[in-house]
DNA sequence: GATATTTAGTCCACAACGTAGACTAATTGG
DNA sequence: CCAATTAGTCTACGTTGTGGACTAAATATC
């Protein structure tokens, strides 16, 4: 697990705890580093050194006034070198961003596409296309990808990187990794995971939390203390199939009642009474109109869906819960309801029941998550890009 | 989070490292450390005459005679040194365990009291007694007791040490740590998150499981990769009240339907029909006798814990689920209930659904747990036992 | 406006620790 | 009895962080 620490690893250590207090405080002197890290100015020095000639940060060249004495000079994560790569493959839309060190995102692709009818393979061919020509652009603005991420809708064995089973779009056991060759290391991981991941990184949300992503599938990201929970296989945070009514509707995932049932997006549009298939902005354009089934609609799968938070809360604890997805355009709909439901089952048992709240990142957030996901790993061993 | 590493920390670690190889691999010459370790057989002998020296550590004195070439001396953890105290409040009784470096128990003493009846403060005025005479006994016998835990039954601050709510024992916000001083350091946790900490240190288990305590509450301690999951602030496990049923039976939580309401010890005891309280041991031997009340119970109880551990594989993935407490003596009528409910639950879903197997350890697995804790630390950290 | 004070950053001698390889010790095989 | 082999120690050395002296650049005070 934990391995021989010699003098290399100190020093890629105190590196990486460098650039991430950088990375985290925005812009600070040396001297402040010092402070802040337990390390000697000296050795300040010397590290900073190192990340300023790699180009992972930079002086501000701006000397700073404070109260006395010689100002310090800033030194600020460079946004102008590394980069990392973003990819989504969702139901109806390829995204795809560019997202460098100071994660300040650099390019923006997206593609509306229905990848149900779509072959696999002719779904990763176009992303493809997409991504490297994003690449292009990006390195032609002399950013250096050092690598990607691509979020995918559905549970993903992060070893091999194979699909397993990604329901909305009709795959199973697609080797997308094998697949999506670009010149680059790259990873797929779970779109509900990835989306937490943005909404710690890119959104101004607590370090704690339960993301939900509601599509047509629901599924959850869990942030504990800043970093993400994947359960002993990768496959945590399947919450579309807690079990709300044992007995409920019978669910393609074998069970019956699961959360999907009540609050996935087919269930929210079929029970608007509306025969054949609704789009999700008809369905808030009525409920916007007060019109009684879709509210009704509303009103259940807040329910349910506080049935299951209320499940998720006494297992896994979050802190926060931040809902995504279909539940962002709906939550002045449904957030009373949850909210509601998760008090009445938890309040005389928990001092405090975590807040719902709405995701303020778009339906792109997966794909920021999966760029950001690469950055975080450039900032958490900034070794692995020093000249040997 | 992650701190400087100067050149005391980097000897720390790798001190850890050997002494974690060891008691992990129980017996092993320095040169088969330097080769499991990656360090050089120079700093690893450095690093083991240190822990001979702190006492940590002792030569087998036996040489091993291998294939050819001069023979190594075998070192091992040094059980005769250090150890730790584990203590357990529950219902029904009070239990002390004395748990050397080596990890085995070197003293038990279980007392028999109905703590239900009891105030707070004499609980643990008798805990402390019994405690006290424990930790003279050890050291008695030559054992150095560096520290201790306290396994009680419900949620914990971690940090005050103050016990929530422990509904069995009708404490609420009881400050056990300040109450019971025991002139060492001290620290208390949930029974549940302990026997399954008991269970992958002195079962023979996985390194990756959900374990599930049955008692009148049922918890449920995860344990990831070796380690415990504890949630964003340390209140995760509460699987008996995972819903079952949304409108099922009230609980004392506020909700319905709560898992504990169908599988917790008094549900059970209850639904066997005999009016008034029967004990555990009775409903054993009626289930034993084909009692059909008893029979019907057992398997609704399962039926019920299936539903719950169904919801429960969907979000935090375990590998393996281990059944303890009341689940014990009960396994054998309600274990192939949960394995089929879980199967026709998950079955369609997951590649393979964790098998559900039963705990071998008794009563006392918190109290042994605590105390392994407490060596789990020694272990993780020898160096703060070091001369400085 | 000159000087004292304060803070930032660098320089240098030093200490702590792991490494590499020579060296000694102890065993087996022929 | 000697060669081969493996365990463990010893010594010179390289890497890295430290502490304090030193230089640099600002403000406060008179």
């Amino acid at each position: 697990m934990t391995q021989a620490v010699r003098h290399d690893a100190m020093r890629a250590r105190n590196l990486a705890l460098v650039l991430r207090e950088v990375s985290a405080r925005g812009s600070l002197t040396r001297a402040a580093l010092a402070e802040v890290t337990g390390l000697t100015k000296t050795t300040v020095s010397k590290l900073v050194a190192d990340l300023i000639e790699t180009g992972l940060v930079e002086e501000t060249g701006v000397v700073r006034g404070g109260e006395r004495g010689r100002p310090g000079v800033e030194v600020r994560i460079r946004g102008a070198g590394i980069a990392a790569l973003g990819l989504e493959i969702n139901v109806d839309y390829l995204a795809v961003r560019v997202v460098d060190l100071s994660r300040s995102v650099r390019l923006r692709r997206t593609q509306a596409v229905d990848n149900r009818s779509a072959q696999p393979v002719d779904v990763i061919a176009r992303l493809r296309d997409l991504a490297l020509s994003a690449v292009d652009e990006a390195v032609g603005n002399g950013l250096r990808i050092v690598g990607g991420a691509l979020a995918v809708p559905g549970p993903v064995d992060l070893g091999s990187g194979v699909v397993h089973n990604a329901p909305n779009l009709g795959w199973r056991d697609v080797p997308v990794l094998s697949l999506l060759d670009l010149g680059m290391p790259l990873h797929v991981e779970n779109e509900a995971n990835l989306a937490a991941l943005a909404e710690l990184w890119f959104g101004a949300g607590p370090t704690d939390f339960l993301y939900v992503s509601g599509e047509i599938g629901i599924g959850a990201g869990l942030v504990v203390a800043g970093s993400l929970f994947r359960g002993a296989r990768g496959f945590a945070g399947e919450l579309g199939h807690v079990v709300v009514s044992p007995d409920g509707p019978p669910c393609r995932c074998g069970g019956r009642g699961c959360l999907e049932q009540y609050a996935g997006q087919d269930a929210l549009l079929r029970s608007t009474g509306a025969a054949g298939s609704v789009g999700l902005m008809t369905m808030v354009t009525r409920v916007e109109a007060q019109d009684p089934a879709a509210v009704t609609a509303c009103r259940e799968a807040g329910w349910a869906l506080g049935v299951a938070l209320s499940s998720t809360v006494n297992l896994v604890d979050p802190d926060t819960i931040v809902l995504g997805g279909v539940f962002v355009p709906l939550f002045p709909y449904i957030g009373a309801v949850v909210t509601e439901t998760l008090q009445s089952r938890l309040g005389q048992m928990r001092v405090s029941v975590p807040p719902v709240v709405v995701s303020r990142l778009g339906f792109e957030a997966a794909a920021l998550g999966a760029a950001g996901q690469v950055i975080e790993r450039v900032i958490a061993d900034p070794a692995a890009l020093l000249p040997s």
